[in-house]
DNA sequence: TAGACTGTGCATGTATACAATGGGGGCGGA
DNA sequence: TCCGCCCCCATTGTATACATGCACAGTCTA
């Protein structure tokens, strides 16, 4: 990943942070002190000034009350919520989509896609590209904000899929033992294909319905990923 | 109103740049240069960078390619899908309250807000106070988000209802004299009550769908209003 | 005449010095 | 010993000088 290379140093302070942050590295309610930053990331406070203000317009940070940034707390429960407004927004977005029509390209994108995240899988339905499903998923997702229609659904989607474990590819690298998860990326798959449909069918309440239960398969997840955790 | 006392010249900055763009006096696509505000605004351009990021933190800016920031536009279909989104971000937090279920005293208070509504109709169902109406209006919807229990939806719609003409008070000054618009105020009247009607029954789906019913006035007004200027 | 290259100027990026403010700790008095 | 006040330091706010990069225009050459 050339992040070095032609970046400001805002960027590379934002991405740094950014990572430091979904790491766990900056843990939530840590106060992010300008100087510190600044010495650790070898640079100057005006690029770290500037990589805050950002992570705090991407939701990462919040604004202290007499200045200042602390990483954001997420809770189970506010994780959990955060993955709830996805469904919605998705659902929204789903729901527009549907009602309003899309342009046959786009359609036609989103089963390419479909057919892609298919070959992902091998003869057996175990999977075999883990990393080229994520991306094709990751897409999907994308497209369908997309097809709504509206730059406002769209952006809100793309904001709240940056808060952690909020992406619809958040859970995907992190439990390929457990035979439930196989399962679910089978039902995702169907869910995708009748999502497609429905759009195309102008069905908006079935459209709706089915992208607020997908994204329900990422609740699960980490409510298993969180129970591991805590019981290790 | 004491902006200058005590506060720092990001503040200042931020609140004067806030209304310009509000106002039209920044119009939406216009680029907003450091050093043209600094001058402007009579300071340097630390505080104007300051601003600008936070600017665009609450949506109204967007950050340009190259670095730099311009005026979001908002044509009358952000608005709208803006409005929409608002009704959907209500009807989830009137859901969840009902679902979850809402501390006595949130909806005492609640149903006070009601009331201090009702208090400002004369016996004819004329409104006398408009302006009680609409700080005890907007009050009220900062109760239901909060009756959500969820700091990530409440957050959501406070953010969203700061973008211009999705606040729930963002149409009450504009035209009085229409006779739809005292009808809507009953409605809306109607509406507020029977919402916490519901979420103290603990019925989620007639929240929901009263709360995403009640924002579809601030729909009809915006309408309204924008068909006015158009015809101007 | 058209295309490309270069120079110039404007806008943002960066560093840093200094100001101001707020909180915490220590000291003194009751 | 406890309370309160005051001072100091840590941290953010502000100004400004300088760096960088991009875009536009003008000119030169083919």
């Amino acid at each position: 990943m050339g992040d070095l290379a032609g970046a400001t140093q805002a960027q590379r302070a934002l991405i740094a942070l950014r990572q430091a942050i979904l790491n766990g590295e900056k843990p939530g309610g840590a106060r992010l002190m300008e100087v510190a930053l600044a010495a650790e990331l070898q640079t100057s406070r005006t690029p770290i000034r500037a990589a805050l203000s950002q992570l705090a317009e991407e939701g990462l940070l919040e604004r202290m009350a007499g200045g200042g940034f602390m990483v954001r707390s997420f809770a189970l429960a506010d994780v959990l919520d955060t993955i709830e407004l996805r469904g919605i927004l998705e659902g929204t977005a789903a729901r527009l989509a549907a009602e309003r029509g899309v342009p046959g390209t786009l359609l036609d994108h989103m089963q390419d896609l479909v057919r892609r995240m298919d070959a992902c899988f091998d003869s057996n339905f175990q999977i075999i590209d883990l990393e080229q499903y994520s991306r094709m998923n990751a897409l999907f997702h994308a497209a369908l904000a997309q097809a709504s229609g509206s730059m406002v659904i769209q952006r809100e989607i793309k904001r709240i899929s940056g808060l952690p474990f909020a992406s619809p590819s958040a859970f995907l690298a992190d439990h390929l033992q457990a035979d439930t998860f196989a399962e679910g990326l089978l039902a995702a798959r169907q869910q995708h294909k009748a999502i497609v449909e429905a759009i195309r069918n102008r069905e908006g309440a079935r459209a709706e319905s089915l992208a607020r239960e997908h994204v329900r398969a990422a609740r699960r997840n980490v409510e298993i990923v969180f129970a591991d955790t805590s019981a290790t």
